[in-house]
DNA sequence: TTGCATGTTCCGGA
DNA sequence: GTCCGGAACATGCA
């Protein structure tokens, strides 16, 4: 699920239900994906304290209060749940923030993911390692940059966080098939009009996510091969690939996106 | 039962 | 140093 779209959806949905709510206990019955202290000690760190507006850097959410950040990865299978009307909890909601009208429930079915304690912006910097600008914070030129002395392959290069933050395997494969560019195509090999093309299937592909909240499965796009037995092209028609690129599973249409 | 999955990280090899 | 593939992590589902 958690791609930088649903990240950012995440991210409104804590300033819509948690910001201005004061934190009365931590609970956390999977103690586990607590990554770098204990329940006890991010009870102590946050009681008392204030959600404030929240932020994203990439698929990272950073959960502001009055005091420390609550850092947050989601891996393939997290989400977040504001309950204020005692609905039952589920066997993943593993952290629990409870405050004085509710409570946020940081849910994590497969544990790839966490929750962090940050007491500054540096310790923020120390959890997330090194990511580079944030994909929708980017201008054309600052990707061509980013893209400059870069080697390999494109669809890894996208995928790099610490070159830029936020596409995951879903978004690049989308943004590839938009600007009709082959996943296996040599960053090296890009010209003005490859970059142009680029850009704007990533600027198309990340806001028009976010408006849905999510990566759409869509009809026109790519997306919906993912579903689908032997599908077709929603451009051309061609029936789409399936393989493994960078090692991971990637779908393209051979006709628009041919190989490099 | 087996393989696969939208995440990151670590390792060995080219 | 860079880049790539593969394995590992934990869990549910087809």
């Amino acid at each position: 699920m958690p791609e930088l779209p649903d990240v950012e959806a995440l991210r409104r949905y804590v300033a819509a239900h948690a910001t201005g709510r004061t934190i009365e206990r931590v609970e956390a019955p999977g103690a586990d994906v607590i990554r770098n202290t204990t329940p006890q000690g991010l009870g102590r760190a946050l009681k008392g304290r204030r959600f404030s507006e929240p932020d994203r850097h990439g698929k990272w959410l950073l959960a502001r209060t009055d005091g420390s950040t609550v850092v947050m990865h989601f891996g393939m299978t997290g989400t977040l749940v504001w309950a204020d009307d005692g609905a039952a909890r589920d066997d993943h909601d593993h952290v629990i923030f409870r405050c004085d009208r509710g409570e946020l429930r940081f849910n994590l079915t497969r544990k790839f993911g966490g929750v962090w304690l940050a007491s500054d912006e540096r310790e923020v910097g120390d959890v997330t390692g090194g990511l580079g600008p944030d994909a929708l914070d980017l201008g054309r030129d600052d990707l061509a940059d980013l893209l400059e002395d870069r080697r390999g392959m494109l669809k890894s290069a996208l995928m790099d966080q610490q070159l830029v933050a936020g596409i995951g395997n879903i978004v690049a494969d989308e943004v590839l098939w938009h600007a009709c560019l082959h996943p296996r195509t040599a960053v090296g090999d890009l010209g003005e009009d490859d970059l142009d093309r680029l850009y704007e299937a990533m600027r198309i592909v990340l806001t028009e996510s976010i408006d849905e909240g999510h990566v759409p499965r869509r009809d026109g796009w790519l997306t919906h091969a993912r579903d689908i037995e032997d599908a077709a092209c929603a451009r051309c028609d061609a029936p789409i690939e399936h393989g493994r690129v960078a090692s991971r599973s990637t779908y393209w249409c051979p006709r628009c996106q041919p190989r490099p």
